[in-house]
DNA sequence: CGGAAATGTGAATGACTGTTCATTCATACG
DNA sequence: CGTATGAATGAACAGTCATTCACATTTCCG
């Protein structure tokens, strides 16, 4: 039992890496079992198939970003403050879960209609989290932005496009990145960054 | 002869529409000669292969897009105008050809090697130009920014993203959508977008 | 008109796909 | 000790993949 765990984690875990780097209709279960060090029928003694694995990823990460999410704003009041709180989460989970990011980016497309709307409405509950707060800056004179649905999409695709480029061995370290995202965003709402 | 000319452009049109919709690897050579409407043997006779036909297809976008790049520079001086014109042409560019973007993002990971590098070459020359403009805003002091490798590509992952949420028949206009993005880019940098 | 070149067909190729299954193995329990 | 259990195997399944090819058909040009 104790070693059951251990290998559905590793099939997860590599499942998760295999998927992200090469694309889910570009990993046969063939190769993700040579990943996990065993065979291919093995594979489905720990998940029901291919596409239960793939909606499995994708909500477990959803599920885990919404949490933090929660675990970052509890308590935080006043909506610039609510704002950094959501950029400096958003941007630092990113940095700490690329493939998971990457992977809930980019394969919406290859989950079937049904597990596709139950991501739809985790991702829009998150992207709503983020509109609420540009609204509230809004109507407070707070902000100086054109359209917040539209600003929240803006500064989304922004701050996930920094899995694309980063990696640890470059220039900046997470900390710094996080800074300069935050910094960015809040000038995009007419805002000015702290001095340090 | 003008007949051919015409299947090959009809094949390249449907080959971008379901690689773009679908993925590269979820379409077939059957799907796609089904969308020409002929069988998937005659292919052969206009695409060496399915590699062939993709990178041929983003080969082709990111030309457009460098040429057009530089139409829309053409002649314009000035820091500040210079990033007006760009924002103004990519993202405009994204609305138009909305494919062949998304596909240029999407599928680099599924060129083999050799194609991978020449596109990626192309990608960087076209980053590189939007760099420039930040960097000369950052020497003249004109720009608040803290980084401008990782501002411009902040920008640039901000504006491509317009690909995955406008609809022609959503309550915004192409032009509009133009002017939120300036005005969010301009912002972003410590500049006031112009009153309208 | 004639022949050649271009273009399309439909079947065939072998490799690979996700999934199933009888079997084996090692361990845990009474 | 016998037996139940979860896990891994390796072969087999039916289907799909990109690609090739011999053969028809169409189109072009002299």
């Amino acid at each position: 039992m104790p070693e059951s765990r251990n290998t559905k984690a590793k099939i997860r875990k590599a499942a998760l890496r295999l998927f992200a780097e090469r694309g889910y209709n570009a990993v046969s279960m063939r190769d993700l079992a040579d990943a996990v060090g065993m065979r291919q029928g093995g594979l489905y003694n720990h998940f029901e198939g291919k596409q239960v694995l793939l909606s499995d990823l994708m909500e477990t990460h959803m599920v885990g970003l919404l949490e933090a999410l929660d675990t970052a704003m509890a308590g935080i009041s006043g909506t610039r403050a609510r704002l950094e709180a959501f950029v400096r989460h958003h941007v630092s989970h990113h940095l700490n879960y690329p493939d998971d990011v990457f992977l809930a980016y980019m394969e919406v497309r290859s989950l079937d209609s049904d597990n596709r709307a139950r991501i739809t409405v985790l991702r829009n509950r998150y992207e709503h989290v983020l509109r609420k707060i540009l609204e509230d800056g809004c109507t407070q004179g707070l902000f100086r932005i054109g359209d917040a649905a539209v600003h929240a999409r803006m500064l989304l695709a922004m701050m996930t496009g920094v899995t694309v480029w980063y990696r640890d061995s470059g220039r900046l370290s997470r900390d710094e990145v996080v800074e300069l995202y935050l910094g960015a965003a809040l000038q995009s709402v007419g805002l000015a960054a702290v001095q340090s």
